[in-house]
DNA sequence: CTCCCGATAT
DNA sequence: ATATCAGGAG
């Protein structure tokens, strides 16, 4: 595993490769976004914003969601995949909302995945993007990148990984760093062609260099 | 650990 | 055809 100051060397090139990464989902508001991230679970955040425009037309807060039957938003979000649960989770947690919060998104972790649907990586982004809480929340972007690079090992749980990640990122980069390795998973180090012939890290990265051999090219 | 699950890229 | 996608619950 590498050290603070060579992962710190690190984030510094995601950072140039990336200035303006900031979180892609759609919303208006910390409600619209419990809900967008709830939402991506094994999705893409590009198919989530093509279905959370409408939906958030439709239904403006809590109290919406729980006016229709749970069939109804079944459809209404069918395209997005795992859509039983998700329509299950969102009318437990709007409920909840409405009668453990009055009606309002709490801002702190703890009540956050009190709700139905809410993870940790999902409250982590609720704070972190909503109320500007440092978080390095731990998707599965975050998770490949980590340990391709070496910051993290292979057999370390997402955890693991966030843990290890708050140790060697100074605390003020946290949710930069955050929304930057997840542009790098997303549009360079991808999960299957992943671009190391035309990477910045390669030279200090592991993996891209086990695969340069073996493909023939170092 | 398994299950949930449709859309998209490869 | 199949791997992958801003995971979480049981």
């Amino acid at each position: 595993m590498i050290s603070r100051k060579k992962t710190i060397e690190m984030i510094d090139k995601i950072d140039a490769m990336f200035p303006d990464a900031e979180c892609e989902l759609v919303h208006k508001n910390p409600f619209e976004l419990t809900i967008a991230v709830l939402l991506s679970a094994q999705c893409t955040d590009n198919l989530v914003n093509k279905v959370t425009r409408e939906l958030f037309k439709k239904y403006k807060g809590p109290e919406d969601f729980i006016a229709v039957e749970q069939a109804e938003l079944e459809q209404d979000i069918r395209s997005i995949g795992l859509f039983r649960n998700k329509a299950k989770n969102i009318q437990k947690l709007s409920k909840d909302v409405i009668e453990r919060f009055d009606g309002i998104i709490p801002d702190n972790y703890d009540d956050l995945v009190s709700l139905a649907g809410v993870g940790r990586k999902t409250a982590n982004v609720v704070i972190s993007v909503a109320f500007g809480v440092p978080r390095i929340a731990v998707d599965t972007h975050v998770e490949r990148v980590s340990k391709r690079l070496g910051i993290a090992r292979y057999k370390d749980s997402v955890l693991e990984v966030e843990q290890t990640l708050m140790k060697k990122v100074p605390e003020d980069r946290w949710s930069r760093t955050h929304h930057q390795m997840i542009f790098f998973g997303r549009y360079h180090c991808t999960a299957r062609n992943p671009k190391c012939e035309a990477c910045p890290l390669l030279d200090d990265c592991r993996e891209g260099q086990k695969r340069m051999k073996k493909a023939g090219l170092l």
